[in-house]
DNA sequence: GCCATTTTTGAAAACGGTTACAGCGTAAGC
DNA sequence: GCTTACGCTGTAACCGTTTTCAAAAATGGC
């Protein structure tokens, strides 16, 4: 007969220390930590659990030991290859080491990243995965007073004092521009994402921008347009830049989607795809090797970075040591959508 | 001086509480249900809300209330267009009625998606959303033990005591298979996705088969190939029965990703596409409109399908009576990619 | 003003785990 | 044989909320 002071054991830890005859320290020990009990114990106990369908109760579990094995990554949109790439390869990882990963969406708007960020770290997550590293001033105050580590992916910035990896936007634009430079183009538009609030995007266009000045290439202000990421405000743009009087002879683009979208609309308007126009994109997404002509593009491994992310975060966590800044190869692979200018253009 | 019987008040809850001079219980009130609390207090309460920067402490409020406003949502993988669609949906619809979102994924491994079940329910969530209705018996019972209520999407099943919300993709397959038994074709191969674990592609596969069966129209077995999502596989496929000798003058593939491959390979092959080869896709992606020849497919609301998925657990918990069966309407886009069998085969 | 209601508010017991601490054997050292 | 050390186990406090219950305060009718 239970004395009413005394917890029912009807339920949770308790009802497999009663069922097992031990106490729930040592429930908790054989999950938690198998080799302090002993064999025969630990045997009693795996039995009691299966028996009783017991699945340990996360919220409990984090409330008391104010650790939750979980991380928060705040992506812009899931609704982009690029991420959903990253993603299922940083979940992948996190789910090989035992970690979960709580995934949330900040649509590039910062107040709603903040946001966001409130409710994982009220949630518990023992890190914060962030895209890139333009963040309310008040999510690095958040992280610092709650003492969340995090780490900002897709960028890599040696000279700043947060955690980072990625590859060099920056210098992987400018070898994309550099090499229709070097087919001999003079005349170069840029098609890039929107860059508010994406430091990717504009870091992007900043490469695009230094390599044309390095070749002392004039860049009149309408051969840049900023688009979204759809084909069909791609192509959209593409159709303005190939109907100006002074049309660019090559069109470098801030991700593949847009180069897709103007070598759609270069297409359908009648020109040819690299003879009067070449076109570079920026991600190679399956896609670039499949169109026709197949789409020179620079090549960014997602899942290695994210993954990597993920790496630095668990092993900040298990109190190990981490590079803070890593940087991630890019790659320009040229295929069949960049050539010399032609002498007669159409 | 604070008796050590008595719990700091740095932290949390009580913080605020001693700081605005009142108990924990009206802080935690003014949080939940503001109205039960006089207008007085609620503002002392905010402001030292405010000043404290208080964030509430998920786990310790699951753990307390026994619900956490979370639901959970398994689904085979996030790197393929539609469930990111659906999910980037689902997301933004809990999100605006205070929810949140516990994702994982599952590779079409019915184990996995079981211990991931498992995982989300010790994560205390309010319900879950399963992808189709193919999953472990252990699962079932699962869910039914701990009373979690959850919803199977992306079919339609009437008949079956399970909730269920998305399009009937048998019906739907049939409709796409019969567009082009009604443009004349006869012989008619299948592309479609791996059934194995697949309800969604095997009802698609029925919904095909029907309708050729229906039609009278002979169907060897070579005819029918099955591939992952990937447009490598679907090319390899499309060349495979391109090279028959008795070879099919229309396609029908079980997803859109499928069909491009199969329209790439054969344009590859000096196939003009529709004429030597209709070619049917499933989904509607956005390359589907700007592809040349762009690609005849059914359309299916993804992003509606999820919304109302939660609709329907969001319902459902808030003891609101809730349709168990939802049927989402599909609609068959007819484009460029079929037109009647030539009379000169090439 | 007084009593009967109806709010508002606070004290304290859960919620289901972890873990510091202490107790108890048993093995080792002498 | 007695101490010392160590390995295993149990007791119980605590993690930060919510929520029940009852007391206190406000309201209304007379």
């Amino acid at each position: 007969m239970n004395s009413p002071a005394f917890r029912s054991s009807k339920q949770g830890i308790r009802a497999v220390a009663a069922r097992a005859g031990v106490s729930t320290a040592s429930v908790s020990r054989a999950i938690n930590n198998p080799e302090a009990v002993s064999a025969s114990l630990r045997a009693r106990i795996a039995q009691a659990i299966e028996a009783v369908g017991y699945i340990p109760h996360a919220p409990a579990r984090i409330l008391s030991s104010r650790r939750s094995r979980t991380l928060g990554a705040i992506v812009p949109t899931i609704d982009n290859t690029m991420f959903a790439r990253g993603i299922a390869s940083l979940q992948k990882y996190l789910s090989s080491v035992g970690y979960m990963l709580f995934l949330t969406t900040s649509n590039y708007d910062l107040d709603i990243e903040l946001q966001q960020a409130r409710n994982l770290v009220g949630r518990g997550v023992d890190g914060l995965v962030l895209r890139g590293d333009c963040h309310h001033d008040a999510l690095r105050k958040l992280l610092a007073d709650n003492a969340v580590p995090f780490i900002n992916v897709g960028i890599y910035q040696p000279d700043r004092p947060y955690p980072c990896v990625g590859t060099d936007n920056e210098a992987a634009a400018h070898r994309a521009a550099s090499h229709v430079i070097e087919l001999g183009h003079r005349r170069i538009g840029i098609v890039s994402a929107l860059q508010r609030n994406n430091d990717r995007a504009s870091a992007r266009v900043a490469g695009f921008r230094r390599a044309l000045a390095e070749g002392g290439l004039e860049f009149p202000q309408q051969w840049h347009v900023e688009v979204p990421y759809t084909l069909d405000d791609a192509r959209e743009a593409a159709r303005y830049l190939l109907s100006l009087d002074e049309r660019p002879t090559a069109v470098v683009c801030g991700n593949d989607v847009i180069a897709y979208g103007v070598l759609l609309e270069a297409e359908r308007s009648g020109f040819s795809v690299p003879r009067d126009l070449s076109v570079v994109g920026f991600d190679d997404l399956d896609w670039s090797r499949h169109l026709r002509p197949s789409l020179t593009t620079i090549y960014v491994p997602t899942a290695e970075t994210w993954q990597r992310a993920g790496e630095y975060l668990v092993r900040h966590l298990a109190g190990e040591q981490a590079i803070m800044h890593h940087e991630v190869d890019y790659s320009l692979v040229v295929r069949e959508s960049t050539a010399p200018p032609s002498r007669s253009p159409k």
